[in-house]
DNA sequence: TTCGTTGACGAACGGCGTTCGTAGATCACG
DNA sequence: CGTGATCTACGAACGCCGTTCGTCAACGAA
Protein backbone atom coordinates (compact mmCIF):
# COMPACT_ATOMS: atom_id res chain seq x y z
CA UNK A 1 0.00 0.00 0.00
CA UNK A 2 2.85 2.44 0.89
CA UNK A 3 4.21 1.72 -3.16
CA UNK A 4 0.91 2.77 -4.08
CA UNK A 5 0.68 6.44 -6.23
CA UNK A 6 -2.20 8.67 -7.65
CA UNK A 7 -1.01 7.93 -11.11
CA UNK A 8 -2.61 4.15 -11.26
CA UNK A 9 -2.73 3.74 -14.97
CA UNK A 10 1.45 3.43 -14.83
CA UNK A 11 3.17 0.10 -13.33
CA UNK A 12 4.74 0.19 -10.10
CA UNK A 13 8.13 1.14 -10.92
CA UNK A 14 10.06 4.18 -9.73
CA UNK A 15 9.89 7.34 -11.75
CA UNK A 16 13.48 7.93 -13.55
CA UNK A 17 15.12 10.85 -11.69
CA UNK A 18 13.93 13.46 -14.86
CA UNK A 19 10.41 13.04 -14.19
CA UNK A 20 10.45 13.75 -10.50
CA UNK A 21 12.81 16.67 -11.17
CA UNK A 22 9.91 18.53 -13.18
CA UNK A 23 7.69 18.50 -10.25
CA UNK A 24 7.00 16.97 -7.27
CA UNK A 25 4.27 14.19 -8.18
CA UNK A 26 2.18 16.32 -10.67
CA UNK A 27 -0.59 13.58 -11.99
CA UNK A 28 -2.48 16.53 -13.77
CA UNK A 29 -2.13 19.61 -15.17
CA UNK A 30 -3.16 20.91 -11.74
CA UNK A 31 -5.62 23.56 -11.34
CA UNK A 32 -4.83 27.02 -10.89
CA UNK A 33 -6.00 30.29 -11.22
CA UNK A 34 -4.37 30.94 -14.80
CA UNK A 35 -5.63 27.40 -15.74
CA UNK A 36 -8.70 28.32 -14.75
CA UNK A 37 -8.73 31.67 -16.60
CA UNK A 38 -6.77 30.42 -19.49
CA UNK A 39 -9.25 27.15 -20.43
CA UNK A 40 -12.59 29.68 -19.82
CA UNK A 41 -10.87 32.32 -22.17
CA UNK A 42 -10.42 28.68 -24.47
CA UNK A 43 -13.96 28.45 -24.09
CA UNK A 44 -14.95 31.55 -24.73
CA UNK A 45 -13.23 32.13 -28.39
CA UNK A 46 -14.40 28.75 -29.31
CA UNK A 47 -18.11 28.88 -28.46
CA UNK A 48 -19.11 32.17 -27.28
CA UNK A 49 -19.95 33.53 -23.69
CA UNK A 50 -23.01 32.10 -23.60
CA UNK A 51 -20.89 29.01 -23.97
CA UNK A 52 -19.11 29.58 -20.90
CA UNK A 53 -20.27 28.38 -17.72
CA UNK A 54 -18.98 27.50 -15.05
CA UNK A 55 -19.40 23.61 -15.48
CA UNK A 56 -18.92 23.76 -18.99
CA UNK A 57 -14.94 24.87 -17.70
CA UNK A 58 -14.71 22.16 -14.94
CA UNK A 59 -15.95 19.76 -17.99
CA UNK A 60 -13.29 20.92 -20.23
CA UNK A 61 -10.51 20.46 -17.14
CA UNK A 62 -11.81 16.71 -16.49
CA UNK A 63 -13.11 17.60 -12.65
CA UNK A 64 -16.58 19.14 -11.36
CA UNK A 65 -17.95 22.73 -11.10
CA UNK A 66 -17.25 22.81 -7.44
CA UNK A 67 -13.23 22.62 -7.78
CA UNK A 68 -13.12 25.40 -9.43
CA UNK A 69 -14.31 27.30 -6.40
CA UNK A 70 -11.54 26.86 -4.50
CA UNK A 71 -9.39 29.27 -6.95
CA UNK A 72 -12.11 31.84 -8.30
CA UNK A 73 -15.07 33.08 -5.59
CA UNK A 74 -18.07 33.26 -8.43
CA UNK A 75 -18.35 33.28 -12.17
CA UNK A 76 -18.45 37.02 -12.26
CA UNK A 77 -14.99 36.66 -11.29
CA UNK A 78 -13.59 34.43 -13.59
CA UNK A 79 -15.30 36.76 -16.37
CA UNK A 80 -13.19 39.70 -15.00
CA UNK A 81 -10.08 37.56 -14.81
CA UNK A 82 -10.54 36.36 -18.57
CA UNK A 83 -11.21 40.36 -19.16
CA UNK A 84 -8.10 41.56 -17.85
CA UNK A 85 -6.56 38.48 -19.01
CA UNK A 86 -7.54 39.35 -22.42
CA UNK A 87 -6.21 43.14 -22.10
CA UNK A 88 -2.53 41.94 -21.61
CA UNK A 89 -3.13 41.12 -25.44
CA UNK A 90 -2.91 44.89 -25.66
CA UNK A 91 0.02 46.10 -26.98
CA UNK A 92 1.41 49.51 -25.89
CA UNK A 93 3.55 52.32 -28.41
CA UNK A 94 6.29 53.51 -26.67
CA UNK A 95 5.31 56.55 -24.89
CA UNK A 96 5.39 59.97 -25.83
CA UNK A 97 3.44 62.73 -24.58
CA UNK A 98 4.26 65.37 -27.46
CA UNK A 99 2.61 62.55 -29.99
CA UNK A 100 -0.03 62.06 -27.37
CA UNK A 101 -3.18 62.39 -30.07
CA UNK A 102 -1.65 59.87 -32.43
CA UNK A 103 -0.88 57.64 -29.00
CA UNK A 104 -4.31 57.73 -27.30
CA UNK A 105 -5.75 57.36 -30.56
CA UNK A 106 -3.61 54.27 -31.68
CA UNK A 107 -4.39 53.11 -28.36
CA UNK A 108 -7.71 52.92 -28.68
CA UNK A 109 -7.92 51.08 -31.87
CA UNK A 110 -5.79 48.63 -30.74
CA UNK A 111 -7.84 47.82 -27.85
CA UNK A 112 -10.75 48.18 -30.25
CA UNK A 113 -8.87 45.11 -32.19
CA UNK A 114 -7.99 42.63 -29.08
CA UNK A 115 -11.48 43.15 -27.70
CA UNK A 116 -13.19 42.08 -31.21
CA UNK A 117 -10.57 39.43 -31.58
CA UNK A 118 -12.02 37.30 -28.67
CA UNK A 119 -15.23 37.13 -29.99
CA UNK A 120 -17.91 38.40 -27.54
CA UNK A 121 -15.34 38.97 -24.44
CA UNK A 122 -17.08 42.55 -25.29
CA UNK A 123 -20.08 41.68 -23.07
CA UNK A 124 -18.09 40.54 -19.85
CA UNK A 125 -15.99 43.84 -20.66
CA UNK A 126 -18.58 46.36 -20.11
CA UNK A 127 -20.18 44.05 -17.73
CA UNK A 128 -17.29 44.75 -15.14
CA UNK A 129 -15.48 47.57 -13.61
CA UNK A 130 -11.87 46.74 -14.24
CA UNK A 131 -9.65 46.60 -11.75
CA UNK A 132 -7.04 44.09 -12.89
CA UNK A 133 -2.76 44.58 -13.37
CA UNK A 134 -3.85 45.07 -16.84
CA UNK A 135 -6.59 47.58 -16.69
CA UNK A 136 -4.31 49.18 -14.46
CA UNK A 137 -1.53 49.44 -16.85
CA UNK A 138 -3.41 50.54 -19.95
CA UNK A 139 -5.00 53.06 -17.69
CA UNK A 140 -2.27 54.79 -16.58
CA UNK A 141 -0.62 54.49 -20.45
CA UNK A 142 -3.47 56.66 -21.37
CA UNK A 143 -4.62 58.82 -18.51
CA UNK A 144 -0.88 59.93 -18.70
CA UNK A 145 -0.73 60.99 -21.98
CA UNK A 146 -4.07 63.28 -21.40
CA UNK A 147 -2.26 64.60 -18.08
CA UNK A 148 1.29 64.84 -19.47
CA UNK A 149 -0.12 67.08 -22.76
CA UNK A 150 -1.28 69.43 -20.79
CA UNK A 151 -4.69 68.37 -19.77
CA UNK A 152 -6.31 69.26 -16.25
CA UNK A 153 -6.68 66.08 -14.29
CA UNK A 154 -10.37 66.06 -13.75
CA UNK A 155 -10.67 66.61 -17.20
CA UNK A 156 -8.63 63.94 -18.67
CA UNK A 157 -10.03 61.93 -16.26
CA UNK A 158 -13.49 61.93 -17.60
CA UNK A 159 -12.29 62.03 -21.29
CA UNK A 160 -10.25 58.93 -20.55
CA UNK A 161 -13.30 56.95 -19.01
CA UNK A 162 -15.60 58.39 -22.16
CA UNK A 163 -12.98 56.84 -24.47
CA UNK A 164 -12.71 53.37 -22.98
CA UNK A 165 -16.58 53.29 -22.21
CA UNK A 166 -17.07 54.02 -26.32
CA UNK A 167 -14.80 51.38 -27.35
CA UNK A 168 -16.10 48.99 -25.44
CA UNK A 169 -19.87 50.11 -25.87
CA UNK A 170 -19.20 49.03 -30.21
CA UNK A 171 -17.24 46.42 -29.40
CA UNK A 172 -20.22 44.91 -27.92
CA UNK A 173 -22.74 46.14 -30.30
CA UNK A 174 -20.80 44.24 -32.52
CA UNK A 175 -20.85 41.26 -30.75
CA UNK A 176 -24.95 41.10 -30.74
CA UNK A 177 -24.63 39.56 -33.81
CA UNK A 178 -22.70 36.84 -33.03
CA UNK A 179 -25.26 34.74 -30.91
CA UNK A 180 -27.17 35.45 -33.56
CA UNK A 181 -25.46 34.33 -36.21
CA UNK A 182 -25.21 31.26 -34.82
CA UNK A 183 -29.27 30.80 -33.71
CA UNK A 184 -29.66 31.08 -37.75
CA UNK A 185 -27.11 28.65 -38.30
CA UNK A 186 -24.92 30.56 -40.04
CA UNK A 187 -21.48 29.97 -40.19
CA UNK A 188 -20.15 31.99 -42.47
CA UNK A 189 -19.60 35.75 -41.53
CA UNK A 190 -19.82 37.44 -44.47
CA UNK A 191 -23.18 35.61 -45.62
CA UNK A 192 -24.87 36.38 -42.57
CA UNK A 193 -24.24 40.00 -42.81
CA UNK A 194 -25.41 40.35 -46.48
CA UNK A 195 -28.62 38.83 -45.22
CA UNK A 196 -28.94 40.72 -42.20
CA UNK A 197 -28.13 44.42 -43.76
CA UNK A 198 -30.33 43.52 -47.09
CA UNK A 199 -33.87 42.63 -44.22
CA UNK A 200 -32.98 46.26 -42.19
CA UNK A 201 -32.86 48.36 -45.50
CA UNK A 202 -36.01 45.88 -46.69
CA UNK A 203 -38.08 46.96 -43.51
CA UNK A 204 -36.78 51.04 -43.77
CA UNK A 205 -37.45 51.40 -47.04
CA UNK A 206 -40.88 49.38 -46.12
CA UNK A 207 -41.79 51.49 -44.50
CA UNK A 208 -44.84 54.29 -44.87
CA UNK A 209 -43.56 57.45 -46.57
CA UNK A 210 -45.88 60.05 -44.91
CA UNK A 211 -44.58 58.96 -41.22
CA UNK A 212 -41.47 58.27 -41.75
CA UNK A 213 -40.22 60.18 -44.22
CA UNK A 214 -36.51 60.06 -43.74
CA UNK A 215 -35.60 56.75 -42.79
CA UNK A 216 -37.75 55.06 -45.62
CA UNK A 217 -36.11 57.43 -48.16
CA UNK A 218 -32.53 56.89 -47.12
CA UNK A 219 -33.13 53.18 -46.23
CA UNK A 220 -29.82 52.23 -48.05
CA UNK A 221 -27.46 55.18 -46.73
CA UNK A 222 -28.48 53.63 -43.29
CA UNK A 223 -27.53 50.30 -43.59
CA UNK A 224 -23.57 51.33 -46.06
CA UNK A 225 -21.47 51.41 -43.45
CA UNK A 226 -20.38 48.16 -41.57
CA UNK A 227 -18.45 47.73 -38.15
CA UNK A 228 -15.45 48.95 -38.48
CA UNK A 229 -16.61 52.53 -40.41
CA UNK A 230 -18.77 53.40 -37.91
CA UNK A 231 -16.32 52.85 -34.50
CA UNK A 232 -14.11 55.51 -36.28
CA UNK A 233 -16.81 57.33 -37.04
CA UNK A 234 -17.75 57.79 -33.57
CA UNK A 235 -13.74 57.83 -32.36
CA UNK A 236 -12.95 60.54 -34.95
CA UNK A 237 -16.43 62.67 -32.98
CA UNK A 238 -15.02 61.84 -29.71
CA UNK A 239 -11.09 63.34 -30.59
CA UNK A 240 -12.56 65.78 -32.54
CA UNK A 241 -14.09 67.21 -29.37
CA UNK A 242 -11.10 66.31 -27.50
CA UNK A 243 -8.73 68.55 -29.67
CA UNK A 244 -11.26 71.40 -28.81
CA UNK A 245 -10.64 71.18 -25.43
CA UNK A 246 -6.63 70.62 -25.01
CA UNK A 247 -5.62 73.94 -23.20
CA UNK A 248 -3.56 75.43 -25.95
CA UNK A 249 -5.93 76.12 -28.29
CA UNK A 250 -8.36 73.90 -30.91
CA UNK A 251 -6.08 74.62 -34.09
CA UNK A 252 -3.68 71.82 -34.02
CA UNK A 253 -1.56 71.90 -30.58
CA UNK A 254 0.02 68.31 -31.41
CA UNK A 255 -0.14 65.15 -33.52
CA UNK B 1 -74.37 22.74 -18.42
CA UNK B 2 -75.42 25.33 -21.23
CA UNK B 3 -75.08 28.16 -18.54
CA UNK B 4 -71.94 27.60 -16.99
CA UNK B 5 -69.84 30.18 -17.73
CA UNK B 6 -65.75 30.45 -17.41
CA UNK B 7 -66.57 33.08 -14.72
CA UNK B 8 -67.53 30.83 -11.75
CA UNK B 9 -67.20 33.14 -8.83
CA UNK B 10 -69.93 34.72 -9.99
CA UNK B 11 -73.78 34.01 -10.06
CA UNK B 12 -75.43 32.41 -12.61
CA UNK B 13 -77.87 35.51 -13.46
CA UNK B 14 -77.60 36.94 -17.01
CA UNK B 15 -75.20 39.96 -17.42
CA UNK B 16 -76.64 43.19 -17.90
CA UNK B 17 -75.61 44.52 -21.70
CA UNK B 18 -73.24 47.30 -21.02
CA UNK B 19 -70.65 44.27 -19.01
CA UNK B 20 -71.23 42.60 -22.20
CA UNK B 21 -70.59 45.50 -23.83
CA UNK B 22 -67.00 45.81 -22.76
CA UNK B 23 -66.10 42.46 -24.34
CA UNK B 24 -67.46 38.85 -24.23
CA UNK B 25 -66.76 37.23 -20.59
CA UNK B 26 -63.62 38.43 -19.74
CA UNK B 27 -63.41 37.09 -16.30
CA UNK B 28 -59.62 37.76 -15.16
CA UNK B 29 -57.70 40.50 -17.19
CA UNK B 30 -56.78 37.80 -19.46
CA UNK B 31 -53.37 37.38 -20.98
CA UNK B 32 -52.42 39.29 -23.87
CA UNK B 33 -49.30 41.07 -24.95
CA UNK B 34 -49.76 44.26 -23.47
CA UNK B 35 -50.47 42.95 -20.27
CA UNK B 36 -47.30 40.62 -20.18
CA UNK B 37 -45.36 43.45 -21.26
CA UNK B 38 -46.53 45.68 -18.62
CA UNK B 39 -46.08 43.14 -16.20
CA UNK B 40 -42.36 42.67 -16.75
CA UNK B 41 -41.46 46.29 -16.65
CA UNK B 42 -42.83 46.33 -13.14
CA UNK B 43 -40.83 43.68 -11.78
CA UNK B 44 -38.26 44.97 -13.76
CA UNK B 45 -38.92 48.51 -11.80
CA UNK B 46 -39.22 46.97 -8.91
CA UNK B 47 -36.72 44.58 -8.59
CA UNK B 48 -34.39 44.76 -11.74
CA UNK B 49 -33.48 42.56 -14.69
CA UNK B 50 -31.54 39.73 -12.76
CA UNK B 51 -35.12 39.21 -11.14
CA UNK B 52 -37.12 39.91 -14.67
CA UNK B 53 -37.35 35.63 -15.66
CA UNK B 54 -40.41 34.20 -17.65
CA UNK B 55 -41.77 32.56 -14.15
CA UNK B 56 -41.40 35.44 -12.21
CA UNK B 57 -43.75 37.32 -14.97
CA UNK B 58 -46.10 34.67 -15.11
CA UNK B 59 -46.38 34.08 -11.25
CA UNK B 60 -47.36 37.72 -11.30
CA UNK B 61 -50.13 37.01 -13.41
CA UNK B 62 -50.69 34.28 -11.36
CA UNK B 63 -50.61 31.47 -14.03
CA UNK B 64 -47.65 29.14 -15.11
CA UNK B 65 -44.74 30.14 -17.24
CA UNK B 66 -45.80 28.07 -20.76
CA UNK B 67 -48.58 30.63 -20.52
CA UNK B 68 -46.59 33.52 -21.96
CA UNK B 69 -45.44 31.39 -24.67
CA UNK B 70 -48.63 31.90 -26.58
CA UNK B 71 -48.07 35.68 -26.66
CA UNK B 72 -44.38 36.05 -26.50
CA UNK B 73 -41.74 34.08 -28.95
CA UNK B 74 -39.18 34.13 -26.08
CA UNK B 75 -37.59 36.06 -23.31
CA UNK B 76 -35.42 38.28 -25.81
CA UNK B 77 -38.38 39.11 -27.32
CA UNK B 78 -40.14 40.46 -24.26
CA UNK B 79 -37.21 42.02 -22.85
CA UNK B 80 -37.44 43.89 -26.68
CA UNK B 81 -40.88 44.51 -26.42
CA UNK B 82 -40.21 46.04 -22.43
CA UNK B 83 -37.68 48.47 -24.23
CA UNK B 84 -39.69 49.43 -26.79
CA UNK B 85 -42.38 50.32 -24.23
CA UNK B 86 -39.74 52.51 -22.36
CA UNK B 87 -38.40 53.99 -25.35
CA UNK B 88 -42.42 55.29 -25.55
CA UNK B 89 -42.01 57.61 -22.79
CA UNK B 90 -39.64 59.41 -24.57
CA UNK B 91 -41.08 63.08 -24.98
CA UNK B 92 -39.82 64.88 -28.39
CA UNK B 93 -40.21 68.47 -28.74
CA UNK B 94 -41.44 69.82 -31.48
CA UNK B 95 -39.68 69.15 -34.68
CA UNK B 96 -37.83 72.24 -36.13
CA UNK B 97 -34.03 71.45 -38.04
CA UNK B 98 -33.40 75.46 -37.97
CA UNK B 99 -32.61 74.61 -33.78
CA UNK B 100 -31.20 71.18 -34.91
CA UNK B 101 -28.14 71.07 -31.84
CA UNK B 102 -30.43 72.28 -29.10
CA UNK B 103 -33.15 69.57 -30.23
CA UNK B 104 -30.90 66.74 -30.81
CA UNK B 105 -29.02 67.27 -27.77
CA UNK B 106 -32.24 67.38 -25.68
CA UNK B 107 -33.01 64.18 -27.34
CA UNK B 108 -30.15 62.89 -26.06
CA UNK B 109 -30.50 63.79 -22.91
CA UNK B 110 -34.06 62.92 -22.72
CA UNK B 111 -33.51 59.36 -23.48
CA UNK B 112 -30.94 58.66 -20.82
CA UNK B 113 -33.40 60.32 -18.67
CA UNK B 114 -36.08 57.69 -19.32
CA UNK B 115 -33.63 54.55 -19.66
CA UNK B 116 -31.63 55.56 -16.47
CA UNK B 117 -35.81 56.11 -14.95
CA UNK B 118 -36.26 52.21 -15.14
CA UNK B 119 -33.67 50.58 -13.13
CA UNK B 120 -31.93 48.41 -15.44
CA UNK B 121 -33.20 48.24 -18.38
CA UNK B 122 -30.42 49.72 -20.19
CA UNK B 123 -29.09 46.12 -20.13
CA UNK B 124 -32.06 45.18 -22.63
CA UNK B 125 -31.66 48.32 -24.38
CA UNK B 126 -27.92 47.55 -25.59
CA UNK B 127 -28.37 44.15 -25.72
CA UNK B 128 -31.32 44.23 -28.50
CA UNK B 129 -31.22 45.76 -32.11
CA UNK B 130 -34.45 48.06 -31.57
CA UNK B 131 -37.13 48.09 -34.56
CA UNK B 132 -40.13 48.60 -32.69
CA UNK B 133 -42.28 51.51 -33.51
CA UNK B 134 -41.23 53.49 -31.30
CA UNK B 135 -37.55 52.94 -31.61
CA UNK B 136 -38.78 53.94 -35.04
CA UNK B 137 -40.25 57.27 -34.16
CA UNK B 138 -37.37 58.55 -32.11
CA UNK B 139 -35.17 57.44 -34.81
CA UNK B 140 -37.21 59.32 -37.73
CA UNK B 141 -37.08 61.98 -35.79
CA UNK B 142 -33.45 62.44 -35.10
CA UNK B 143 -31.69 61.05 -37.52
CA UNK B 144 -34.56 63.41 -39.60
CA UNK B 145 -33.08 66.30 -38.16
CA UNK B 146 -29.63 65.62 -39.29
CA UNK B 147 -31.01 65.08 -42.56
CA UNK B 148 -32.94 68.40 -42.75
CA UNK B 149 -29.70 70.00 -41.42
CA UNK B 150 -28.24 69.59 -44.37
CA UNK B 151 -26.57 67.05 -43.34
CA UNK B 152 -25.26 63.68 -46.13
CA UNK B 153 -27.52 60.72 -45.60
CA UNK B 154 -24.44 58.51 -44.82
CA UNK B 155 -22.85 60.82 -42.07
CA UNK B 156 -26.19 61.57 -40.69
CA UNK B 157 -26.91 57.92 -40.06
CA UNK B 158 -23.26 57.13 -38.50
CA UNK B 159 -23.83 59.90 -36.24
CA UNK B 160 -27.39 59.47 -35.08
CA UNK B 161 -26.28 55.56 -34.73
CA UNK B 162 -23.28 56.79 -32.38
CA UNK B 163 -25.20 59.00 -30.49
CA UNK B 164 -27.77 56.41 -29.66
CA UNK B 165 -25.08 53.82 -29.01
CA UNK B 166 -23.05 56.27 -26.25
CA UNK B 167 -26.61 57.71 -24.47
CA UNK B 168 -27.09 53.44 -23.91
CA UNK B 169 -23.69 52.87 -23.05
CA UNK B 170 -23.55 55.38 -20.14
CA UNK B 171 -26.83 54.17 -18.71
CA UNK B 172 -25.44 50.58 -19.06
CA UNK B 173 -22.89 51.43 -17.24
CA UNK B 174 -24.56 53.26 -14.59
CA UNK B 175 -26.83 50.69 -14.03
CA UNK B 176 -24.24 48.14 -13.37
CA UNK B 177 -24.14 49.41 -9.65
CA UNK B 178 -27.44 49.12 -9.21
CA UNK B 179 -27.22 44.76 -9.00
CA UNK B 180 -24.01 45.71 -7.13
CA UNK B 181 -25.74 47.71 -4.26
CA UNK B 182 -28.43 45.42 -3.69
CA UNK B 183 -25.74 42.33 -3.16
CA UNK B 184 -24.07 44.61 -0.34
CA UNK B 185 -27.27 45.03 1.36
CA UNK B 186 -26.57 48.51 1.05
CA UNK B 187 -30.54 50.64 0.49
CA UNK B 188 -29.38 54.66 0.26
CA UNK B 189 -28.29 54.89 -3.24
CA UNK B 190 -26.06 57.94 -1.50
CA UNK B 191 -24.22 55.85 1.04
CA UNK B 192 -23.31 53.42 -0.97
CA UNK B 193 -22.15 55.81 -3.98
CA UNK B 194 -19.79 57.46 -0.98
CA UNK B 195 -18.55 54.01 -0.19
CA UNK B 196 -17.55 52.94 -3.27
CA UNK B 197 -15.88 56.51 -4.71
CA UNK B 198 -13.92 56.28 -1.58
CA UNK B 199 -12.88 52.43 -2.05
CA UNK B 200 -11.29 53.57 -5.78
CA UNK B 201 -9.90 56.47 -4.54
CA UNK B 202 -7.98 54.76 -1.59
CA UNK B 203 -7.47 51.86 -3.94
CA UNK B 204 -5.65 54.34 -6.99
CA UNK B 205 -4.10 56.36 -3.92
CA UNK B 206 -2.68 53.02 -2.94
CA UNK B 207 -0.50 51.89 -6.50
CA UNK B 208 3.08 52.28 -6.58
CA UNK B 209 3.82 55.65 -7.45
CA UNK B 210 6.76 54.21 -9.32
CA UNK B 211 5.40 52.14 -12.06
CA UNK B 212 1.76 54.03 -11.98
CA UNK B 213 2.84 57.56 -10.95
CA UNK B 214 -0.19 59.26 -12.60
CA UNK B 215 -3.00 56.98 -11.35
CA UNK B 216 -1.68 57.51 -7.93
CA UNK B 217 -1.08 61.39 -7.84
CA UNK B 218 -4.48 62.09 -9.32
CA UNK B 219 -6.40 59.00 -7.61
CA UNK B 220 -8.74 62.34 -6.21
CA UNK B 221 -9.31 63.82 -9.82
CA UNK B 222 -10.21 60.32 -10.94
CA UNK B 223 -13.16 59.64 -8.63
CA UNK B 224 -14.37 63.59 -8.51
CA UNK B 225 -17.21 63.67 -11.08
CA UNK B 226 -20.01 61.72 -10.62
CA UNK B 227 -22.58 60.35 -13.50
CA UNK B 228 -24.31 62.91 -14.91
CA UNK B 229 -21.45 64.94 -15.24
CA UNK B 230 -19.26 62.26 -17.13
CA UNK B 231 -22.18 61.46 -19.41
CA UNK B 232 -22.45 65.38 -20.57
CA UNK B 233 -18.86 65.54 -20.63
CA UNK B 234 -19.07 62.49 -23.53
CA UNK B 235 -21.72 63.63 -24.94
CA UNK B 236 -20.61 67.44 -25.34
CA UNK B 237 -17.29 65.76 -27.13
CA UNK B 238 -19.48 63.98 -29.42
CA UNK B 239 -21.65 67.46 -30.26
CA UNK B 240 -18.40 69.16 -30.58
CA UNK B 241 -17.24 66.61 -32.88
CA UNK B 242 -20.59 66.77 -34.88
CA UNK B 243 -21.32 70.62 -35.46
CA UNK B 244 -17.60 70.92 -36.99
CA UNK B 245 -18.33 67.94 -39.35
CA UNK B 246 -21.51 69.66 -40.06
CA UNK B 247 -21.38 71.21 -43.90
CA UNK B 248 -21.68 75.10 -43.40
CA UNK B 249 -18.96 75.33 -41.92
CA UNK B 250 -17.27 74.32 -38.07
CA UNK B 251 -18.16 77.85 -36.46
CA UNK B 252 -21.54 78.08 -34.76
CA UNK B 253 -23.78 77.40 -37.70
CA UNK B 254 -27.51 76.96 -35.84
CA UNK B 255 -28.38 76.66 -32.31
C1' DT C 1 -74.27 19.99 -33.49
C1' DT C 2 -69.77 19.17 -34.87
C1' DC C 3 -65.15 20.12 -35.57
C1' DG C 4 -60.88 22.51 -36.17
C1' DT C 5 -58.39 26.13 -34.02
C1' DT C 6 -56.53 28.51 -30.36
C1' DG C 7 -55.23 30.06 -25.65
C1' DA C 8 -54.11 28.34 -21.04
C1' DC C 9 -51.27 25.58 -18.32
C1' DG C 10 -49.28 21.41 -15.41
C1' DA C 11 -45.38 18.74 -15.91
C1' DA C 12 -41.12 17.89 -17.20
C1' DC C 13 -36.30 18.37 -19.46
C1' DG C 14 -31.83 19.87 -19.41
C1' DG C 15 -28.83 23.29 -17.81
C1' DC C 16 -27.28 26.81 -14.71
C1' DG C 17 -24.48 29.02 -10.35
C1' DT C 18 -23.45 27.90 -6.01
C1' DT C 19 -23.03 25.40 -1.35
C1' DC C 20 -22.19 21.57 1.65
C1' DG C 21 -19.81 17.82 3.47
C1' DT C 22 -16.16 14.72 2.95
C1' DA C 23 -11.90 12.69 1.65
C1' DG C 24 -7.29 13.10 0.69
C1' DA C 25 -2.94 15.72 0.38
C1' DT C 26 0.37 18.96 2.32
C1' DC C 27 2.92 21.09 5.70
C1' DA C 28 4.41 23.47 10.04
C1' DC C 29 5.68 22.12 14.35
C1' DG C 30 6.61 19.47 18.35
C1' DC D 1 8.96 10.81 13.06
C1' DG D 2 4.22 11.55 14.24
C1' DT D 3 0.23 14.66 14.22
C1' DG D 4 -2.95 18.00 14.00
C1' DA D 5 -4.29 21.95 11.10
C1' DT D 6 -5.00 23.76 6.75
C1' DC D 7 -5.94 23.55 2.02
C1' DT D 8 -7.48 21.40 -2.48
C1' DA D 9 -10.62 18.36 -4.95
C1' DC D 10 -15.02 17.02 -5.86
C1' DG D 11 -19.64 14.16 -5.74
C1' DA D 12 -24.08 15.41 -4.57
C1' DA D 13 -27.56 18.31 -4.03
C1' DC D 14 -30.51 22.79 -3.89
C1' DG D 15 -33.13 26.01 -6.09
C1' DC D 16 -33.34 28.54 -9.85
C1' DC D 17 -33.75 29.23 -15.07
C1' DG D 18 -35.84 29.12 -20.35
C1' DT D 19 -38.32 26.33 -23.05
C1' DT D 20 -41.25 22.33 -24.90
C1' DC D 21 -44.83 18.86 -24.87
C1' DG D 22 -49.30 17.15 -24.38
C1' DT D 23 -53.74 17.96 -22.64
C1' DC D 24 -57.90 20.34 -21.89
C1' DA D 25 -61.46 23.75 -22.18
C1' DA D 26 -63.48 27.46 -24.84
C1' DC D 27 -64.98 29.30 -29.10
C1' DG D 28 -66.09 30.48 -34.05
C1' DA D 29 -67.35 28.57 -38.47
C1' DA D 30 -69.73 25.17 -41.00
Amino acid sequence: MRRANSDDDLPEVPLPPWRKARKPSQPRPQLSRELIVETGLRVLDAEGLDALSMRRVAQELGTGPASLYAHVSAKEELLELIYDRVLGEVRLPEYDPSRWLTLLRQCALELHRVIVGHADVARAALASIPTGPNAIRLSEYMFGLLIDAGMPPRDASLAFDRIVLYVCADAFEGSLHYPRMKALGHTKLNEYFHMYVAQIEEYFSSLPSDRFPHLSRHARALVADGGEARFRYGLDLLFDGLVARMPGGGGKPAT
